[in-house]
DNA sequence: TATGAATGAGTCTTCATTCAT
DNA sequence: CATGAATGAAGACTCATTCAT
């Protein structure tokens, strides 16, 4: 995958933007940020964040994209990974997402700040199409996972597959809110516990 | 409880207010929403506003401390009033919770938007410890019911109670997240089915 | 000089609120002084204001209308009850009215205030009208004193009244000025000397 | 003084909105003036206002420093470039200074807006100790001249030379305050006529 | 392409003033 | 008469966006 230099540059650019203004945003929030404070963090002047990025609301969009993206790719790399059985598969993705986002704490501020775009955002819609792609991507990884197991024996096939999907990939955020608002909450291993319960509840026997 | 007549006026109008601020903070967002949209929406004037609440922040901070109180009353209402086995207590419970938010599920942008304000705002501080609290609260009373449904032998006595308890209380915004991006998402039957799993984790065989 | 009883009582109010306003107005300046903050002062709703004033700026010129009349009669009493010689009368004018003010020092920052009034406020020429007349009035004490001086033979016959008689009244005023910005500067004292000044360049010999 | 070209410019601008918030406050006093009153007498948009200046209380001391600045100037220029008997040298310091306001009588309104500006801003102490330093200047200019005067044998030598110095700076403030109020008021007449009371005080015969 | 000076729309907030009680 | 709740005009200030260089 070969871009021509110059693309190439502007991807860096445009990359370096989005990473400045992921900062800036995560800690000030979309409001409180202003493109001037982005631009500084970025090193670069005010005009030409412009070059990159239509508007604010565009800029964090991409950032909002970017993370999509990231978080995606930490699911999918670590299950096409694994083999062996679907529940340890299970709690193999559960620790690993949860990993993946305890080590990047800084960043739940912006998955809150997405959230509250999707609702409030002028281009609410694009957040909320796009968050709702990607839980049912997440959704969809952990019901197969599920499903696999059931064939094989693992799992009680009586269950609501979709259902405890939905648990499941919810527990993540769940986690990630109580362990924002309270330092001593244990995020990694309550999620381990609570993904014990699921995997219990499943079992056949 | 009897106030003397002008302070019942001045709670009222500050309600009146609240419940208007509750409304255009939900649609618009807070920085999204102008102290002149919510005056105009209470049908009072901008200045109004301002013998009330200190500013734009205190007013939101109101209108967060309110939802807390009401969604508090909510729960606690409902199990109180209940008796008999605790697994039925706690199925009773997350319907009445789920069903009272289902209720307001316009009112769900304004839990985004209190999320990003304990990341963002300039009392975050404030939001947190509201939150850590009121999720401290939560997790308390669903741990009391599950105790006592280890000690009537309903449940088994080796599950991490805290860790339970977290993913129920969890399950509920998880359950409103998926639901507030996917129109398609049955959230109270959802959280029903996530319920059950967890109580077959539970039980004693 | 008999008022009937409620005009009487009237007056009372309009002076409370006058002295009350005096004090605001010298601590805060005429803008940052508010209607609120002196009915507070003077212990009196709001609203009651508008029963004695028709305005903020109506209220302040009373305020001034007070001091005028006020520093005038300290001016005036204070020569008619002396005799003696013409040198004499005036020394006396001089500490007089300096030891009237240096006790009310603090009010001197309303000075200031009724000063920059006569440029900006919406009545300045109210001020300035007053100003002047009260310039003329003082100056005439002074040229009589002076006059008197010459005919009495103490003073010499070749000197311009008005401009001497500008002198020693503007040196009160610069006194205060002087006063006003440095601690250390001796008021009174000062003030003597430049009248002992004005009196030898006056004497006949 | 070379400044590099675009810090000129950027001191250009400042002076510009300098001078444009000179007029606009000597017109309408400070509360009375609006940014967008200055910026547009300026000819440049609101905003740019706040590239230059952080409030508006930054852009009237800045003012104020810029007229101190002036007729600090005005009073050294003039002594330094004379010789001559020290009694011809306070009479010409005392015509120039005269004439040079004189010239600018529509900015006595600033004047006396500062001297408010110490009573009552919030940065008054900035102000008080500005017109301490400058009156001690003046002061000290006429003291040495005095001195000079004394010792060259022109002068008696048993006057108070700080109480004189006192007075004769503040017949300055006390002449134009008196020719403000007053149009027929011959403000330059009546200061020369000051100065040779204090000139006919301090000659030894 | 990169910049940052200039801009003005938009908002919070204050406060003199009114008026119903 | 006295009050203080209600008001909205007015103004300081911010900041996304533009554009000449």
């Amino acid at each position: 995958m070969q871009l021509p230099e110059n693309k190439q540059l502007k991807e860096n650019k445009k990359n370096l933007i989005i990473e400045a203004a992921s900062k800036v945003f995560a800690e000030k929030g979309f409001s409180g940020a202003s493109i001037a404070d982005i631009a500084a963090y970025a090193g670069i002047g005010k005009g030409t964040t412009y070059e990159y990025f239509d508007s604010k609301e565009d800029l964090f969009f991409a950032v909002f994209e970017w993370h999509v993206e990231q978080s995606s790719q930490a699911a999918t790399v670590n299950i096409t990974a694994l083999g062996g059985p679907a529940s340890d598969r299970l709690s193999a993705m559960n620790e690993s997402l949860m990993n993946y986002f305890v080590d990047k704490m800084d960043i739940f501020s912006l998955v809150m700040e997405f959230w509250a775009a999707s609702a409030s955002s002028k281009s609410r819609e694009h957040y909320k199409q796009a968050f709702k792609d990607t839980y049912r991507e997440f959704r969809g990884i952990v019901s197969s996972l599920i499903q696999d197991g059931i064939e094989r024996g693992e799992f009680r096939s009586d269950v609501d597959v979709a259902a405890i999907s939905a648990g499941i990939v919810g527990t993540w955020d769940a986690m990630f809110l109580q362990g924002w608002f309270d330092e001593s909450f244990d995020i990694a291993d309550t999620g381990k516990k609570c993904m014990a319960i699921f995997l219990k509840g499943l079992s056949i026997k």
